[in-house]
DNA sequence: AATGAATGAGATTTCATTCAT
DNA sequence: TATGAATGAAATCTCATTCAT
């Protein structure tokens, strides 16, 4: 009774581990619904259809994902240490659920081009958080004045995912959080050497 | 010897049309066949099974992509300048071939995980080039003795790709060429007032 | 006793509306109980299955028809005068109630064989109705003694039944009533002058 | 090479068999393919979907059978002896060809409403016919010129349609065509008795 | 009597690949 | 070399019915 629909969760859970251990295009309805304990025709109760599962599955687990983000980054003053906190929990979030890592770093992005599209309406979440971190920067005259706002936005986040997609292809062999102070100093300092 | 296969180009150059104009999932063996103006058979004379054209594609494609980007990069002296040349011919070579751009930015990564880890195979062809210039910048002292290798190079991947594939998720509209300066100056200065 | 089972009555009614309204395939069990306002379990405490209500529907319905025709046909003294009566209150009993038209012309039409062979046994009711008008219009000598009962009958079912379908097809657009006249001179007298 | 496409004939005589065999209901596409000894796909190289076998099916079918009555139509002089070959020659063609009655007569009804609309097309073809006849017959004054057109076609079409899915309801038992000199005279002459 | 969440069987259609010509 | 007709495996979703409450 706690759990108004535990069901919902439940299947997107299994969705998450069928997808993983499958492949997005060997994660079949039915191998969600048996990995969930339930028919295939339960998870028409609960979602429109098969793109619905994965729409939702991206919802749930992302709005907790910038959730999470922005209560730890809410706590830090500086926007250096804002960043810093977004790419190491970023990091440390991922490196925490390895199934939810290969599916958001390689699977779902097989899908076509609509779904995509929903999921980057998701994504939008995320990018604001970055956004917000940019700007306050450049208002407490941490960062540069004329840091372009996309182009910034495009690095942090080009550059976190591609760490994130190369650390997960690489069977996620090596420790992911301990490379945030790295991926941070590049971000602040550049490649030339700082005084 | 010049036009010792002209099929095979020919399938190739369709298969971009192809893709481009109708998707990575509408992209049927039989519809390139047809823009190629051969017969489905045919195809399989010149290319081993689909995925065998995809690969292809992106190796003829990526090979003189590369080859380009070496040509120019050998003109210039420092690793400032040569990573300058990098991101601008990425940048303008994706511009001048719309679609080229769609295909490798959107359509080809909703492959499945094998076909992306042979595109993969290809890429670091892309990747030792980048590598070299950062190799070059820590021993002439332009950059940071202490840079990661890895991180320095997902950063400079990850923030080009994403800048491209925003560009053509937007349909083209911005020139992007014209980015490559303030990209360029992201990575050297980083964030941070330069003095 | 009047009010003994309103649910039985009130999901036939339910059924004749949503099949008229969304068509015999789109008539699911559980639309039904929706507009019957009862869960869909409960209507399989008054039927056996959806064949069972479907088959209900058409005895309660049929079952009323036929009454009516006999009623007004015990009033009436020749044959030729009974089956003027029993066309009349055909049309205009279906032209009062377009959704039952609807469904007993176009939707049941559908049902399966199975489903159909039990409509038959009902329909047997209002043939038998017919045929005694045809016997007793041979007996009282205003019909030819050489009439074939079986193609008598069925030339009288099948022209009513064409006319009220057509009219239906048509979206009911005339005056179906005003044609009894008119469909009971073809009975008669046929196609030829009559002197 | 005689037949240019055989398959395409091939499919839809398959298509008879098997759905007055197993009904409309379980006549499934593989059973279709089966029975005509192709694969399943290869149904699709020749129509467009399911429905498409039966609408062609019928148009096939009721084309050559409006052919073939409007042939022995043209030999005949009045609009009497038309109206008897219409008869007759609808009666004997479904008796020679069982499968094709049971298919047109009982299982095809089954079909959905858009299937119902298409296959009305098709009769429009055979009403065609029955409207010259009538037409005709009033020309010449052997049919009473006050003959309203559409309800002597209802009731010519409605009788021997009826006529026709009873004896195939009563599986065909007896014979058909010679009930053709029985229908026509009720049609000519009316249920009254002729001087 | 009444509920309604859960069940699970079943069929159309696509498309990469083959192979006889 | 080239053709293109034929193949056949494989998966989403619906809905009548049940049964624990």
């Amino acid at each position: 009774m706690k759990q108004k629909k535990p069901k919902y969760k439940q299947i997107i859970e299994a969705a998450v581990i069928v997808i993983a251990e499958n492949g997005y295009h060997q994660a079949q309805v039915s191998k969600i619904a048996k990995q969930a304990g339930v028919a295939d025709g339960t998870i028409y109760l609960y979602f429109k259809n098969k793109e619905d599962i994965l729409v939702s599955l991206f919802q749930e687990k992302m709005g907790m994902f910038i959730e999470k983000i922005e209560d730890e980054i809410k706590l830090k003053q500086s926007a250096a240490d804002q960043l810093y906190t977004l790419i190491e929990k970023h990091f440390s979030l991922l490196a925490e659920d390895h199934h939810l890592a290969i599916v958001t770093q390689l699977e779902l992005r097989q899908s076509n081009k609509e779904l995509r599209l929903r999921i980057n309406e998701v994504l939008k979440g995320y990018l604001n958080v970055v956004d917000k971190i940019i700007t306050s920067g450049k208002e407490t005259g941490e960062f540069r004045e004329d840091l372009d706002l996309r182009l910034t936005r495009q690095m942090i986040f080009g550059t976190i995912d591609e760490t994130v997609t190369t650390w997960v292809m690489n069977d996620q062999k090596y420790d992911l959080s301990k490379q945030a102070k790295q991926v941070h100093d590049l971000f602040i300092y550049g490649f030339v050497k700082s005084k």
